[in-house]
RNA sequence: GGGCUCGUAGCUCAGCGGAAGAGUGCCUCCUUCGCGAGGAGGAAGCCACGGGUUCGAAUCCCGUCGAGUCCA
């Protein structure tokens, strides 16, 4: 790819190409005398104690970087959330250019502006455990970016020259001196798309990535090959910069690690409520020199060079430090996880959001710092209230929020020092996989494992080093990328020619016949200019009906654009150029039309109740009640739901108009923000957008809807399902559904009643009456049937026979259960009897023998030969035996056997 | 989206095919000036729900509901 970097500006300035001595790589200079990349770990980090420019603020340095960019031409957008709403691939935002896959990149819809600049807060969970120790990584970082989109074959905005050019002018604007300035060439691979890269180096740190992404990652082989991969050349050809916000701020303050630069007021925060102090104090000079060998020298290798300097420094103060850092970075991605609505749960980003959560705790516990981690996200907001006061309104939801986790977890932990303590108990000592278990299945980490057993049972347990890695390893790898599938593919290939289907539906929402020219007819599809017929989705199912000669349509899909009707029979009689009619089944598409509105007016409602975090996770729709699936982070109390039917309610009653109308999606996007996509995100540049009211619900939405929230009818919540830790599920019905759910349960308590003979408000009392009688009755029944037992056992005494010297007992009880068996057999066999007896009600068989008689007879031999006669099985130990047939009829015989047995072995 | 675990007395749990158990809390009595403590006795269970297998299911299998947890 040697090629790639050719660039004018490089010649044009004095630039040379070199190669690294250290690792090979190739690097642009206007230094001649250098002879390494720059880059760790080639370089140390020269700027520590050492700025090369002046010091900057992040709101100050971001400013000047979009203003620099604003002013050659380029918009400036706010920030995109850090949930990715709308991709299905990544949970959170984890660069620029992620706001812009894969639809604008990909070159289907236009970008929001062009060329433009955006700072994004973004996310990146990977190097988790290098937080704090790394002295560089976050979890939470601000990408500054500049982006520019060119199609092959169009005007070019601007490609590698001028991106080389603006990043020089940048930084001789910040100041830095443009010799210690290099460019090194890395090819980039990321989320599908790979590109020639260079990264831009200062000072041994890498502040800014330039990508130039020109290639799409392809299934079958292709023409480019990089780590195994194949890709293509584009359509589009796109600058895509990253400049790492938080990296300027620290290389202009030097600094000995990024976190100090960022965030030093909560770092001094956490510090003075452990009673530490900042090693800067102390050890100035040996930190500066360690942090600059950071990026160069394993932690090991740095521990051994300053062993006899330092002592155990490493340990005592270094390793507190590092989670100080740590807990400082989590508890700022947090504030934006949180802010941003993403709800901590067991699965999705919600699962991320509660690994960092947890973590944050575990690392607070471990310092035996008592500060409630929700203060430490509020001071994170307070102190970004300039450059992000969004995130104010999020406080107090972020507390409860925090709150609720605190306590989850110390119920996770406590209960796992339960079982930690059980499971000591039985064994001596824990084995790696009892750790990973414990883990996975009851999240207890091994560090508290070992804690516990160590203080509670003198246990001392090995944790590997690779212990999460083995975890991960458990769980296998799969994620594969899916080609698109055949069938679709050919479908694609069939329809291409013909125009898109003009949408009917849209416009006449309760009509049901159309007439329609047919333009294709294959397999079983029929293809027309114009239908009523809805194509299955946004989780409503499609119309049914009868197309032209009473051909059934059973099912319609949408190709891009292309109505595909599914006929089921002989579509032999249809060809292209045909009139036909249609009639869908209007009883159907009306009910499913109303459970559609219904469901925007439910999370509008839901939204209302519950708060701002609530979001759509799901739906489907259906004729009799329909299913919402929205984010929320404990149960819904029945209080909450009825409060969420009466106002949903009373958004019908109002009758507000429920508005359709197709906007560009830059301007959709612009005007309503990210909230249009609750049911996902829809492909095109032009999205339907539904709007209920004055603006109080807008979703982009393909789906049929009424035309006013009175025609939806009443709205009944049937109930509520938690479908994971997170995830509430609302059913509900409406309109006509709605009111025979009602008239359903009604008839419930109605008939539940009639049986009682009460009338209805009386139901509770007297069903809790009537299940208190029935415990008592039958604690009642347990005593007589005891007592029973014992004046049974008189009689049974008089009727034992003697056998060699040994009493024995065989005798079939009328109507005696098994309970009452036992209970009679095991007084009898204490006083010395060898007893059998049979039940004449059930078919039981038990038997007894004492211990005081001869070992010779055995209870498991006299009732296997007893329940054999009975037709069934049993079994037992030589002493007691139990068993049982269904052949009552022939209970008497099975005495004789039993008796024949016990006499035979006393022979 | 995938995996694992758990629902038994008010609470914490044992039992894992043959009469529902322990600890703790609760009630009564004894000991004590009283408290703590100790002793004796007692009450308290739809063994989550619904099916199936079996002579027999808290126990095994399937489903439902509820809870916990790990991974992508």
């Amino acid at each position: 790819m040697s090629g790639e970097y050719g660039i004018a500006y490089f010649d044009e300035n004095g630039f040379v190409r070199k190669v690294c001595s250290r690792c090979g790589s190739r690097f642009w200079t206007r230094d001649p005398e250098r002879d390494t990349c720059g880059d760790a770990p080639c370089d140390t980090y020269t700027f520590i104690g050492a700025p090369l420019f002046r010091e900057h603020s992040a709101e100050e340095l971001r400013e000047k970087f979009l203003s620099f960019f604003e002013s050659r031409n380029h918009k400036r957008l706010s920030r995109y959330p850090v949930v990715a709403r709308w991709r299905d691939d990544i949970y959170l935002n984890i660069a620029s250019i992620a706001n812009f896959q894969p639809l604008i990149t990909s070159g289907s819809v236009p970008p929001p502006a062009n060329p433009l600049v955006i700072s994004q807060p973004c996310i990146r969970l990977e190097d988790l455990e290098s937080i704090g120790k790394s002295g560089r990584h976050l979890t939470m970082f601000e990408m500054m970016g500049h982006h520019a989109f060119n199609k092959r074959g169009g005007d070019e905005i601007y490609w590698k020259n001028e991106t080389v050019q603006y990043c020089d002018e940048f930084l001789k604007q910040l100041g830095v001196p443009p010799t210690s300035v290099t460019y090194k060439e890395a090819p980039w691979v990321g989320g599908g798309n790979a590109g020639p890269c260079l990264e831009v180096i200062v000072g041994g740190l890498e502040l800014a990535t330039l990508v130039f992404m020109d290639l799409e990652a392809v299934y079958e082989k292709g023409e480019i090959s990089i780590d195994g991969q194949w890709y293509r050349k584009m359509e589009t050809y796109i600058v895509d910069t990253g400049y790492g916000l938080e990296r300027f701020v620290w290389a202009s303050k030097g600094t000995p690690t990024v976190y100090d630069a960022i965030f030093p007021e909560v770092i001094d925060e956490l510090l003075s409520s452990i009673g530490l102090e900042h090693p800067m104090q102390s050890y100035g000079n040996e930190l500066i020199e360690i942090a600059r060998l950071c990026g160069v020298m394993k932690r090991k290798e740095l521990e051994k060079k300053f062993q006899s300097r330092l002592g155990d420094f490493f340990r005592r103060i270094m390793a507190p430090m590092e989670t100080v850092y740590a807990i400082a970075d989590h508890t700022r991605c947090l504030a934006f996880m949180l802010a941003d609505g993403v709800v901590p749960s067991n699965a999705k980003e919600g699962y991320l959001a509660r690994l960092v959560i947890r973590r944050t705790l575990r690392m607070l516990n471990s310092l035996q710092c008592e500060m409630p981690v929700e203060e430490l996200v509020a001071l994170h907001i307070k102190l970004m209230h300039d450059s992000f006061p969004e995130l104010e309104d999020s406080v107090d939801r972020i507390n409860e929020i925090l709150a609720l986790e605190r306590s989850r977890y110390r119920d996770t932990l406590s209960k796992g020092e339960r079982i930690v303590k059980q499971m000591l108990k039985k064994e001596k000592e824990l084995s790696v996989d009892t750790l990973i278990d414990l883990y996975d299945t009851h999240g207890i980490p091994p560090e508290f494992v070992k804690e516990v057993a160590s203080s509670a049972g003198n246990i001392e347990v090995d944790v590997p080093e690779d212990f999460y890695s083995l975890v991960a390893k458990l769980h296998g790898a799969e994620e594969q990328h899916h080609a698109p599938e055949p069938e679709l593919a050919r479908l694609h290939d069939r329809i291409r020619a013909i125009p898109k289907t003009a949408r009917l539906y849209y416009e006449e929402p309760f009509s049901k016949d159309f007439d329609a020219t047919v333009l294709d007819c294959f397999d079983n599809f029929i293809v027309l200019d114009r239908t009523l017929f809805y194509p299955e989705g946004g989780g409503q199912p499609a119309d049914t009906g009868i197309l032209g000669n009473n051909l059934k349509v059973v099912a319609v899909r949408d190709v891009d654009g292309v109505i595909l009707h599914e006929i089921e029979g002989d579509t032999s009689g249809i060809s292209p150029g045909m009139h036909v009619r249609g009639s869908i089944d209007s009883r159907r598409r009306i009910a499913h039309m109303r459970h559609h509105s219904a469901t925007h007016i439910v999370i509008w409602a839901a939204r209302k109740v519950l708060g701002g975090h609530i979001w759509q996770a799901g739906a489907q729709k259906g004729e009799l009640r329909s299913r919402l699936d929205i984010t929320h982070f404990k149960r819904i109390t029945d209080d909450e739901r009825r409060k969420i039917e009466l106002l949903a309610n009373e958004m019908v009653m109002r009758n507000e108009d429920i508005k359709a109308t197709f906007m560009e999606r830059n301007e959709a996007e612009r005007r309503y923000g990210f909230q249009i996509y609750q049911g996902g995100v829809p492909p095109g540049k032009e999205l339907r957008i539904v709007e209920i009211g004055n603006c109080e619900d807008v979703q982009a939405c393909a789906g049929t809807h009424c035309t006013k929230t009175g025609e939806v009818g009443p709205i009944k919540l049937l109930r509520t399902e938690r479908i994971q830790d997170g995830i509430e599920r609302l059913w509900f019905s409406a309109g006509e559904a709605a009111v025979r759910a009602i008239q359903t349960r009604d008839a419930l308590i109605k008939k539940s009643a009639s049986v009682l003979r009460i009338p209805e408000e009386r139901l509770p009392a007297s069903v809790e009456r009537f299940f208190d009688e029935w415990k008592q009755l039958r604690k009642e029944n347990e005593r007589l049937r005891a007592e029973i037992a014992g004046l049974r056992v008189e009689q049974l005494r008089m009727r034992a026979m003697d056998m060699r010297g040994v009493k024995v007992i065989s005798e079939v009880v009328a109507d005696a259960t098994m309970k009452d068996l036992m209970r009679m057999a095991s007084q009898l066999s204490d006083e010395g009897f060898v007893t059998l007896l049979i039940s004449g009600m059930t078919g039981n068989v038990v038997c007894s023998v004492p211990a005081s008689a001869p070992a010779v007879v055995n209870a498991a031999e006299v009732v296997t030969n007893v329940t054999s006669v009975l037709g069934g099985r049993g079994g037992g130990t030589a002493r007691s035996a139990r068993g049982g047939g269904n052949r009552l009829d022939k209970v008497e015989a099975a005495k004789e056997a039993g008796l024949k047995t016990i006499a035979s072995r006393l022979a």
